[in-house]
DNA sequence: AGCTGTGACTGGTCCGACCAGTGGACTAGG
DNA sequence: CCTAGTCCACTGGTCGGACCAGTCACAGCT
């Protein structure tokens, strides 16, 4: 009756993979906390029965991945990382690095993010809040007399608390990586020293008018000045042929 | 005149943490390509002049990320690998396991980009794109009658088709892989096998009625229905508390 | 008590060895 | 001639031992 076992490929195990899953559960479960220590490499080997080679390749993967933290010489073992999201922002920019993402998508992208969140934001938002938000408009200001870094940060403050206000962390997550995916991208291309003070007075500009916009309670009008404002920012950067599809996104 | 040097802090580099460098640099460049192989391990150790220990540790981190795989006795070597989402996919699930993000932060944020990208396609859509969305209909009713396994596919073939109208692949990767993780975290508790036939026909017919709004080119009606489809159809496994601030993102 | 020098221990790298498994070349059979 | 089967060179996985530069805690000195 049965017609067939479904039967799926399997491939070994290698020992350094059950070293990893052994870790990486003992994190899941909380038995390891960030901060904490692994013991040394030559106890690991003792603990695990395995050579000093698996462990070792064990410990690299979980390095890549962001998990522990090595340092020669230190006498506690390796280190158990906070989570961050340095690894996704890793292996985003690896995707976009080999042009499976082009600037365009990662733009287009920030400008359905940031819209959405605002205008969940422009909902949900209490008074402290938006007192928050006014906060981090002046800081901008005053970051502009600095440098074009300092009202990068200003700016990332802004759109932390968008994020934070729309109580999820996956869009504050989603927003930073991207964002600092397209930083990259175009950090070369950022020469122009001339007209920068000029594009940063509009982006403030752009963002009190975002800030006004929920004040009012108008999340609609907020989200559209928001992508707007994305536009005007980074269209400079993307080839004439993307722009259209970026344009399309403006409006509501 | 100048106040400080500005050092900044410097950490030694590893010799298998540039080999690993070199095999990116590499891929990005185009020298590297999916499908080809790397050297042998005792080949590459000659090449860059390293141990075997070196050389497979740096193997080990490119294999975690997803570039390569090895496999005992090929001939050929290593295999690039073609560029995926399942390392993106692994980090997030990461995220998700340690609580730093919640089932609710989870499904907020579908809501939000399927949504968007829904509004998108409403206008973006061709006449042909329309027809396609069509049939992937037709494949979620024939898909009831198989399983509730077949039902997910056809759902994620909708949400593809309406991702690819939106011209953004990274919507698309971001959607597919929140899924996944999402449908990990819940798949211990799918075991509604009782009103699982209600539920599904229940969710096409809401599918039907985003398309409806899509063909009427009515983007905000089409993305409010998909974000309440969303939320009837997970809303189950979310706790009471977070279920108010998910339904504050249903309208508008 | 405060400082300093030392030494046990750390991780990074190297070497050589063995094993099970793979796949292509080579050979025997059609 | 082509096919089918065998064989072996080579693969990656794992092991154990070794050496080095660096770090940190502690004992001993001032």
């Amino acid at each position: 009756m049965t017609k067939s076992p479904r039967f799926e490929p399997v491939q070994p195990v290698r020992a350094y993979q059950r070293i990893v899953e052994q870790v990486e559960e003992a994190l899941i479960r909380g038995d390891l906390a960030p901060g904490q220590r692994l013991p040394s490499e030559r106890e690991l080997v003792a603990q695990f029965e395995v050579s000093r080679s698996t462990v070792r390749e064990a410990l690299r993967v979980l390095e890549s991945n962001g998990v522990v933290r090595s340092r020669p010489g230190d006498p506690n073992g390796p280190e158990i990382l906070p989570f961050s999201q340095a690894a996704l922002r890793k292996q985003l920019v690896r995707l976009a690095r080999v042009d499976e993402l082009t600037l365009s998508e990662l733009i287009g992208f920030r400008m359905i993010m940031d819209g959405a969140a605002i205008q969940v934001a422009s909902r949900l938002r209490t008074p402290e809040q938006l007192t928050e938000m006014e906060e981090t408009l002046v800081a901008m200001r005053a970051a502009i007399d600095v440098d074009f870094a300092a009202f990068g940060e200003a700016d990332l403050a802004f759109h932390d608390v968008i994020a934070q206000i729309s109580r999820n962390s996956l869009i504050q997550t989603c927003n930073e990586v991207v964002r600092g995916v397209v930083l990259s991208l175009i950090s070369d291309k950022i020469a122009h020293a001339g007209n920068s003070r000029a594009l940063m007075l509009e982006s403030l500009q752009h963002h009190a008018e975002v800030v006004d916009a929920i004040r009012a309670g108008n999340g609609h009008a907020a989200a559209r000045i928001a992508r707007q404002n994305m536009y005007d920012y980074y269209a400079s950067y993307v080839p004439d042929e993307d722009r259209e599809t970026l344009r399309a996104l403006i409006d509501d």
